[in-house]
DNA sequence: TATAAAACATACCAAATGGTCTGTGTCAAG
DNA sequence: CTTGACACAGACCATTTGGTATGTTTTATA
């Protein structure tokens, strides 16, 4: 059972990671945080260990919950298939869909807002990203690992350059998103990346 | 010539670039950026119309920066080679020897900073940067609009999605490189983007 | 060389900001 | 019913931060 605390404590990692998408960390303000959730010092200081601290549980939520939701989506994939490419490209698919349920365009990347003031954080909190974000390469890797030792793909690439390649795509169209208020943009560019895929294995 | 006011003014730009990199806009205090700098609040106040017209200079000097660069990369190109598909994969592959060059990795880009804090900032910023943006992805739309005129693709694709693509990949491989500390990032993946035009055009 | 404008320096200020301290209500266990 | 831990509220504080006011030096130009 969720104590009356934990629901607080949800509320305000929930405000922050929002403002701190929009706003950056530097530019979240205690204040603000604490006006738009209707609390008050006193509970925020009660839950976290200061600014710094709940950066931290920001970091750690959502990290846990992107990683959930990809983990989901490659078992998905697994259980729909057993062909390795159909496997990859439903394992993407499925993001695209996920993408294209939500009402409000994906708010952008955690792990991105963070990288771009690396130095307001300590360093470990550079390492988690690190670490959280390779765990999620892995995901992708694992399954082009076994696409490329079930098919010889038309060039010579690695599993690793490939699942770097989604990567990139998916944050870089984060970025692209909330520059060009194009709500589509990582769904289309997953696709061409799918199209990339096929081309390689699709003899 | 370059008067010494000039001189001082291009120096705290430099300096506010570099540290909004590395601290958002936000996380950057005028303090810190005078201290580095050796100036003093009279010379800032004297030639930036506070913190926030700061921020719209060391944009506006970026994004002139940036487009120049890339632009010059696409003439290039275009003066290596009549072919439509050479000039595209010139244009890509200059920009992979500038990144190699570089001593220190590429330290992020300023469009990125700004859109992951674009609350901080006035609305005319972020219509500014979605201009720059387009035009950048502009350079790449022409050519592979000359591409496609000239051959067939593989796939259907459209000019703009493939511009669209090399465009999230590098900012997304410049989020990566921030954030995984590898500075040949950007240069693997802009390559794998080389190997996607390859197999789409290279009947 | 006189002079005005540009290019700074320095002391100072009001507001914002992260954080502390003390107090209060609530609720379950003894 | 008591008590003590949890879950807050709200006043208060020290420092930081962006910004201003005023004064001084340098530079271009006539």
């Amino acid at each position: 059972m969720a104590t009356k605390g934990e629901i607080t404590k949800e509320k305000i990692l929930a405000k922050a990671e929002s403002l701190i998408l929009q706003k950056g960390y530097a530019g979240m303000t205690l204040d603000e945080l604490l006006e738009e959730t209707g609390l008050t010092k006193g509970a925020f200081f009660h839950h976290f260990k200061g600014k710094a601290g709940l950066a931290k549980s920001v970091l750690e939520r959502y990290a846990s919950n992107d990683y959930e939701l990809f983990k989901n989506y490659s078992d998905q994939a697994d259980r729909l298939s057993d062909d390795p490419l159909e496997r990859v490209l439903i394992f993407i698919k499925l993001f695209e869909e996920f993408l294209n349920g939500l009402e409000n365009p994906f708010p952008g990347c955690i792990f991105s807002s963070y990288s771009y003031e690396v130095r307001n954080f300590e360093p470990e909190i550079g390492d988690y990203i690190k670490e959280n974000l390779n765990a999620w390469l892995d995901l992708y890797e694992n399954k082009l690992g076994a696409l490329i030792k079930a098919r010889p793909p038309a060039l010579p690439v690695t599993a690793r350059e490939l699942s770097e390649m989604i990567g990139s795509i998916i944050e870089g169209s984060f970025v692209m998103t909330l520059a060009m208020k194009d709500k589509s943009w990582t769904q289309r560019q997953s696709a061409q990346y799918r199209h990339y895929i096929e081309l390689l294995f699709r003899t």
